[in-house]
DNA sequence: GCATGGTCAATCATAAATAATCAAAAACAG
DNA sequence: CTGTTTTTGATTATTTATGATTGACCATGC
């Protein structure tokens, strides 16, 4: 077999399969191993496929990887929870529709979800902006300076540039969900960004699962009452009262 | 047999195939190693065929000329001449500079040599921002619509935002270089981008392998007289009496 | 501590592919 | 028919690809 064909294919399986080791290909492409193994090097140095310990992975399923701890160990709880949430909230987005898309893992999660690719997106999360081009919608990016390790554009020229817009929908993710305190974050910059986009989007939901209620952190965003909190399980009756809840059930 | 008979007859067996070996050939045309060798320098030559080592494959599923190649795939071109121009162009970054990023795969490159995380970086590219992150440098990323499939941010939102800053130093990619044409590429947005990108930079480095030169497509974003171009290999005279060449050694 | 199993880069010899060269054969113009 | 050009096949040295081997490295378990 032709040296560029096998190369070819290995860069195929690894797209298909998105992580290989070396054993695998020595045995689908009936070579050895000193072989695979200079073909990972030579397809790795030009950017095709991400060369790992034992193998290789796609070159997309790297780019979530190399997410550092944080954002990792926050995707891990409430997968389900999220993954519900997300689900639905996707469900939301009809043709026509200017969405924004706040940072955060629960708005990444629905990001996988979207089937709509007539509607335009705009996001302020690198990955976010990535994984949306990937799947074909059109698709901006506010810009400004990108805040480590949440991966979000934050700052003042991007508070400047989302007042430009008008969205129909808005998708945020929280920290924390409170009834006087209202939606919360940690950061001053994100918060500022956030309700900048809520202030400028005709419909807000919030992506919350049921651990978010109670929480307050240093910042608020948002008012309950102003938006649309999409959750997995009901929350205390004084949140039902004060603001719009959809509570989605777990195997939506 | 014809000459020219026998080379149509090649391409037609390659592009049915995808992938023929040389020995495959001389079996189907009755020729010798020599003939078909030939063949297939003069095919390749004539852009007809993709002459790899062993045989050759059809362009369809490597290159497709008419549009411009997918970021991928031309990643896989002139890769130890990238490779030495983007770890030159690294080392010309100091601390306290202010550099802008242009998108494109050779500017990507010159990401992985940059070892600098005093300066401050700012870029159109969602994988050019991404990897900056990962190294530790901080970043800023223009805002603005994404051009797939290079994966470029554009538009008015993005022009209008750069004039606001004003970097030391600012490496561009480019299509082709040319004496009177200057520096071009072939999408017209692209090119707003680059022009008013170098506009507000101090010092522009052009980074561009050999096979740059002389090739002019769609639309001028630059005047050679006012940049510096890092290559790898000494181009014509009339170029070094244009402008600025630093010509880097394959090896470096 | 030591051995073990797995991965990996470096090295080597072998095999294959290639470019360069040359001479013979064919096509062609005068 | 003669001299020239083109094409071809054979031969050569050079380059490239390959598989096997070695020792290094690291995590794991004894």
């Amino acid at each position: 077999m032709l040296t560029e064909e096998r190369r070819k294919q290995i860069v195929s399986i690894v797209n298909e399969k998105k992580a290989v080791t070396v054993a695998e290909l020595t045995e689908l492409l009936d070579s050895s191993e000193a072989t695979i193994r200079r073909d990972l090097n030579a397809l790795s140095k030009a950017s095709l496929i991400n060369k790992v310990f034992g193998g290789a992975t796609s070159l997309d399923s790297s780019n979530i990887k190399t997410t550092e701890e944080s954002m990792q160990e926050k995707a891990r709880i409430n997968i389900e929870e999220k993954d519900s949430i997300s689900k639905y909230a996707a469900t939301l987005i009809n043709d026509q529709d200017f969405v924004f898309i706040d940072s955060g893992t629960t708005t990444l999660k629905l990001i996988d979800y979207i089937t709509n690719t007539n509607a335009k997106y705009i996001t302020n999360g690198i990955r976010h902006a990535k994984k949306l081009i990937d799947k074909g919608c059109e698709t901006s990016i506010l810009g400004g300076r990108i805040k480590t390790p949440t991966e979000a554009i934050i700052g003042p020229d991007c508070v400047e540039s989302i007042s430009k817009y008008h969205f129909t929908k808005a998708f945020m993710g929280t920290n924390g969900i409170a009834i006087d305190a209202g939606c919360t974050t940690p950061d001053v910059d994100e918060a500022l960004v956030k309700s900048v986009a809520i202030k400028q989007a005709y419909i807000t939901y919030i992506l919350a699962d049921h651990t978010k209620f109670g929480q307050v952190n240093a910042v608020t965003f948002a008012d309950i009452s102003k938006c649309c909190i999409i959750t997995d399980k009901e929350p205390a009756k004084r949140y039902l009262e004060k603001s719009i809840v959809k509570v989605v059930s777990n195997n939506f």
